[in-house]
DNA sequence: ACTATAATTGCCAACGTTAGCAAAAAGAAG
DNA sequence: CTTCTTTTTGCTAACGTTGGCAATTATAGT
């Protein structure tokens, strides 16, 4: 761990020259710059990222604020966040803030000077916000919806209407089983705009959280099996109910339907290879990279950039 | 983002003095400090971390050199590590390889400064080894076996031969499916171990990678189902051999019984809940950040700390 | 040989924080 | 009102890097 002032003394020069040799700056002849190499080589000098952040104000990291790792679509996420950013020079700091916002106030503190700008794997809030306006770093909230704020959001309504229309002349009657008791919520929107135009029966059932046991649980509510198109808050919902229907030896995809949300990896090989619909992550990340990346470097750059989802279609539905 | 200088300013006092506040330093009137306390909460001051990092020639940040976050289980490991450095007053750098060393490399001289110490959630190599000596920071392998190094391995040989000894008596042959080549790797010397002192048939499977696929192909490569023990190398490979004993109809666990490795979070929501073998995660953060914090702290530590394992029946095997 | 010009090199302050030491102010004792 | 002690405060160098500017050396032109 030598400095540039230890290699400076073992070559015989004064630091600034070695400082030119390291940052190929002109102003220097070949010569004395062939010899500084070579005693950087030896002493295999790295530079001290602090020192030099301190100076520019500026550090080539990124740090991503995130609620969790518990769910797999968030950690592909995350993974791709990491690798675009990666492949645009920029290391990583990582939050986990398991929800708790006091918790997300200090990293963000904590990581203001070590980074040059945010992701938030989470939702805007009165709390980050006054944060992040007092850090005055840019930053950009991933898979969120927003208007007043730099975000990529996720069109979950266009993919939950895209998926029931290509399997509706199928069924009978639509159920959406969610979590969430938010009538604004994308999901809950494309299931009922989907079924406006629809003569079919439909039914919404709230269940408690959005896990695999929630979803085992929530079979005995829907009743009967007849042509039913179960439609998922999430894959994890749906693999839960799956186990059920197979217990209950219900037939799928005829007797019920099942459609889940995320493309998680296991949904290829459950008993019957669930019907999702995936989100682009790669894209998400892309996007979300580049938008930051702009503004740090003062480019221009959209406040909004919406990334796609994609019904996959697979063994728990008629197609 | 207000400095130590321009507090001093604004407070009409000296940094030195602006600095003895922050640090809860005596030598202070309460009076002053109390003055300096209300500027510094009115221009909400945040500490410079690189500058202190600087002086300090300590960050208070751990780096995680991780291979890929595609795992499951290595994501839980990397979720517990982090939540238990945090409870530590350690954040975050993470780096993903990709498997890739000179990426490896590169991330341990980008870190080298800016964190007091590295975990490795890969396997050593002459390569990161070296780079390690010349950054001279401490280190822990995580889930990693090592005689010379300071490593927190997981006791997979223990964890098979247990499984096997609990559900042996009810089968006639024992099945090993691995996609490592590797004689000495633990999961088939575990085995390999509770085959010696058994009288049935036993055999063992490779297949090319150990994903889900290569589960579901390597059912062709077992033959007859008649009371057939099959140990999975992972969990993946267990749920995709699942799915094609299900296609089948191959009856579960009376003709065939499956055990995986890793508890996965769906394995409990399979068609039949899978048979397992668990980590335990947390003790694993627990004692590999003590380790590597007792390193940095210059206290005593055991180079190594083994971690257990757990049988979980479930569905998939007769208890 | 002697300037004039160009090429090469080095000094130094700055980034924000910390802590040793000295200086100043306040208080106590004579 | 001194003098001595104690408390409070401030000056300053250092951490490693960077880049402006000045200083030095080499090269060319007379």
């Amino acid at each position: 761990m030598a400095t540039l002032k230890e290699i400076a003394r073992k070559a015989g020069v004064s630091i600034r020259t070695v400082s030119r040799v390291i940052k190929n700056k002109p102003h220097i002849s070949e010569k004395t710059a062939k010899r500084v190499q070579k005693v950087l080589d030896k002493f295999s000098y790295t530079p001290n990222l602090l020192a030099r952040g301190l100076k520019a104000g500026r550090t080539n990291m990124l740090a991503v604020i995130a609620s969790s790792l518990g769910q797999q679509v968030l950690t592909k996420k995350l993974a791709c966040l990491l690798n675009t950013a990666d492949n645009y020079g920029y290391k990583t700091l990582l939050g986990i803030t398991d929800g708790d916002r006091e918790k997300e106030e200090c990293f963000v503190q904590e990581f203001a000077f070590s980074c040059d700008g945010f992701f938030f794997l989470s939702k805007p809030d009165n709390k980050n916000l006054r944060i992040l306006e007092k850090v005055s770093k840019p930053f950009v909230f991933v898979d969120v919806q927003s208007s007043r704020y730099p975000c990529v959001p996720i069109d979950r309504q266009a993919g939950v209407i895209e998926a029931i229309e290509k399997v509706k002349q199928h069924y009978k009657k639509c159920v959406f089983v969610t979590p969430s008791v938010d009538k604004k919520e994308p999901r809950r929107c494309g299931f009922e705009k989907a079924m406006a135009d629809m003569q079919v029966r439909s039914e919404i059932i709230n269940i408690p959280i959005g896990y695999f046991e929630d979803g085992y649980k929530a079979v005995e509510r829907i009743g009967n099996f007849d042509k039913t198109l179960i439609v998922c808050y999430s894959d994890k919902l749906a693999v839960g109910l799956l186990k059920r229907l197979y217990e209950l030896n219900i037939d799928i995809p005829a007797q019920a339907g099942v459609i889940g949300f995320d493309d998680d990896d296991y949904t290829e090989f459950t008993y019957k290879a669930l019907s999702t619909i995936s989100q682009s992550v790669t894209e998400l990340a892309d996007k979300s990279v580049d938008m930051l990346v702009k503004q740090i470097s003062g480019k221009k750059f959209s406040k909004r950039c919406i990334v796609e989802t994609k019904f996959v279609p697979r063994q728990t539905t008629i197609v």
